[in-house]
DNA sequence: GAGTTGATCACT
DNA sequence: GTGATCAACTCT
């Protein structure tokens, strides 16, 4: 599948997509990559969790008016930045949260950006703690690698940050869905099954409640 | 369980 | 313009 392929997809099926593909920053520093494996849809403006809700573009959430692809980028509780990829056409302002990412490359970069020790040797099946420490989260994966501002409103087909194919489809039985994470506060639209995760990954950023679907 | 700061909104 | 409130989180 191709990134223009992707972002053609209605946001549902562009965010179980997601689970496809490798989100890579060849900085140069060096380069960092990891597979998408937690992912959540926000589909304002109906949607009491989005931060599109009910409104019209501003300063913060331009870029989730815009066209599908680019990278929006938030600031949130003041000390962290968390990254969506843009869906839908242009004046539909849905995005989806990147949540969690299995690193796959640049692992001791990752661990110098988030301050963490990084073990000599493991089994990626069974990656030790400090190793889920460094993409296991929407903000996590952002500082892990090296994403700040500056790539707001990014087109993420484009190096030096962009999106990968894997080169499969992952089996649809391998894809399980739930209720977002930390949206409490947005009534009937807290339940809706819009996080989705690679079933069985070590590398979720909180355990995942699975919903009927 | 606390930290920390930008954005938003309901007001002047 | 100003002040109150809150936030799609992380680390201990």
């Amino acid at each position: 599948m191709t990134t223009a392929e992707l972002f053609s997809l209605d946001v549902m099926a562009m965010a179980r997509a997601l689970l496809d593909f490798e989100l890579v920053h060849a900085a140069a520093e060096g380069t960092t990559a990891g597979r998408i494996v937690e992912v959540e849809a926000y589909q304002g403006p109906h949607d009491r969790a989005a931060h599109s809700y009910g409104g019209r573009p501003t300063a913060r959430t331009q870029a989730m008016f815009g066209p599908p692809g680019r990278a929006y980028i938030y600031r949130i509780y003041g000390m962290h930045q968390c990254c969506n990829v843009v869906a839908a056409p242009t004046g539909t302002p849905h995005a989806i949260l990147l949540r969690a990412l299995a690193p796959t490359e640049g692992l001791p970069l990752m661990a110098a950006r988030r301050k963490l020790e990084l073990p000599q040797a493991f089994d990626p099946a069974r990656p030790p703690r400090a190793v889920k420490l460094l993409t296991a989260g929407p903000a996590r994966l952002v500082q892990a690698m090296g994403v700040d501002m500056r790539y707001y409103g990014h087109a993420l087909d484009t190096p030096p940050y962009f999106l990968r194919f894997r080169g499969a489809r992952t089996p649809k039985s391998d894809v399980a869905c739930g209720p977002r994470i930390n949206v409490d506060y947005a009534g009937e639209d807290a339940a809706r099954p819009w996080r989705l995760w690679l079933r069985g990954t070590p590398y979720l950023s909180v355990p995942g409640v699975e919903s009927q679907d």
